[in-house]
DNA sequence: TTTCTAACA
DNA sequence: TGTTAGAA
């Protein structure tokens, strides 16, 4: 086998010889290195694997990341491969997502100092707190649940349907879900927490195309098994893998209730911004319709013994229905809420094609 | 001339 | 990672 030393293998890919070595330190590669002088020689398979090392660090990829990916091509698993370029590319979505909200802060900055012809250093200071508090929330979001092991078996647990079970009513809440969007042909969704794509299912199955993100890429693997005509993605409500404006439709069942009630505000605006204009929301989810119902339920649960059950429901942010209806009105939305049982509820919301994107 | 390591930026 | 120094 003809190999090369550093500097024509560096020139050949376009790269430094530091980079290379620096690889190297890192364990990316281990070039075969000469007893005497300690020169290194690099051989064709490892130009490729240099190649792929390059590649990747183009698109942002760490050097952890790219340790993963090589592993996982050695392993000679292209599945895996792809779920990293996955990853990288939900990554790059949430960078891109923070320097939006940068841009805005930085906004805010310009206007007060155009306002009030100073900088008035403490306003500032005020507004990049808030801005930072929000950029914590985001970072915070993390796969808690273990999705990936329940993957298999979540569909199952789901249509067991006991009482006092949340997902009592499971498909009745999905079928009313689709009634609600009344998706036309031609038209573009996006399920968010698609899981193993059961509410996807229901569009696809009338012809409507559907797009599905999840943050656990075993859940998309089941999903990809049912459905697989259908578009899915690594991402999460907070960093939508999409650009703005794509969809005439957001729809997310059993999703929501696993965000903090702020995280949730955050994602009514992610939704809102891949959402046309005069797009709908339908949210299918975990919620009460009222802190007073909610304490309603609590009893009627203890009551039953089923204090378990409740700690369960606890463990999660079932919504408070109002604070959602709220958020539409302010924004621009004709929100209607249907109750299914004491804690499933589906809110359809429609957005006014005149409410400008802010 | 080329490459190497190591230290510093 | 870029740069640079000193050595093989």
């Amino acid at each position: 086998m003809r190999s090369v030393q550093i500097k024509e293998i560096a020139n050949k890919l376009q790269v430094s010889t530091r980079a290379i070595r620096w690889y190297e330190q890192k364990g990316l590669i281990k070039p075969h290195k000469e007893e005497g002088n300690g020169y290194r020689y690099f051989t064709e398979s490892e130009a490729w694997r240099l190649q792929t090392i390059i590649s990747l660090r183009e698109i942002g990829m760490p050097i952890p990341e790219i340790q993963k990916v090589l592993a996982e091509i050695d392993a000679g698993d292209d599945q895996d491969v792809l779920y990293y370029l996955e990853l990288q590319r939900s990554a790059m979505f949430s960078q891109w997502i923070e320097l939006q909200s940068m841009i805005k802060t930085l906004d805010g900055m310009i206007g007060m100092a155009k306002e009030k012809k100073e900088l008035v250093w403490e306003d500032i200071h005020q507004l990049v707190d808030s801005a930072k508090g929000f950029r914590e929330l985001r970072k915070n979001w993390s796969d808690r649940w273990g999705f990936d092991r329940q993957a298999a078996q979540y569909d199952e647990a789901v249509l067991r349907e006991p009482e006092f079970n949340p997902h009592q009513n499971y498909n009745e809440a999905l079928d009313l879900t689709c009634q609600l969007v009344d998706a036309q042909t031609g038209e573009r969704g996006l399920d968010i927490g698609t899981g193993t794509g059961n509410l996807a299912g229901r569009f696809l199955a009338k012809g409507i195309e559907v797009a599905g993100i999840d943050q656990s890429r075993e859940m998309l693997r089941q999903c990809m098994a049912k459905h697989p005509q259908m578009e899915t993605k690594l991402g999460n409500f907070l960093a939508i893998p999409y650009l703005d404006e794509q969809f005439d439709f957001v729809i997310t069942s059993y999703a929501l209730h696993h965000l903090t009630d702020e995280q949730k505000l955050l994602a009514l605006e992610e939704m809102q911004r891949v959402l046309k204009p005069g797009g709908r929301i339908c949210i299918a989810d975990l919620m009460f319709e009222s802190n007073e119902k909610r304490e309603a339920v609590r009893e009627r649960f203890l009551a039953a013994g089923r204090a378990d059950v409740w700690a369960a429901i606890e463990d999660e942010y079932y919504a408070d229905r109002s604070l959602l209806l709220a958020w539409f009105a302010e924004n621009g939305y004709r929100a209607e809420a249907k109750q299914v049982n004491d804690y499933l509820h589906i809110l359809y919301a429609q957005r006014e094609p005149e409410s400008n994107n802010a």
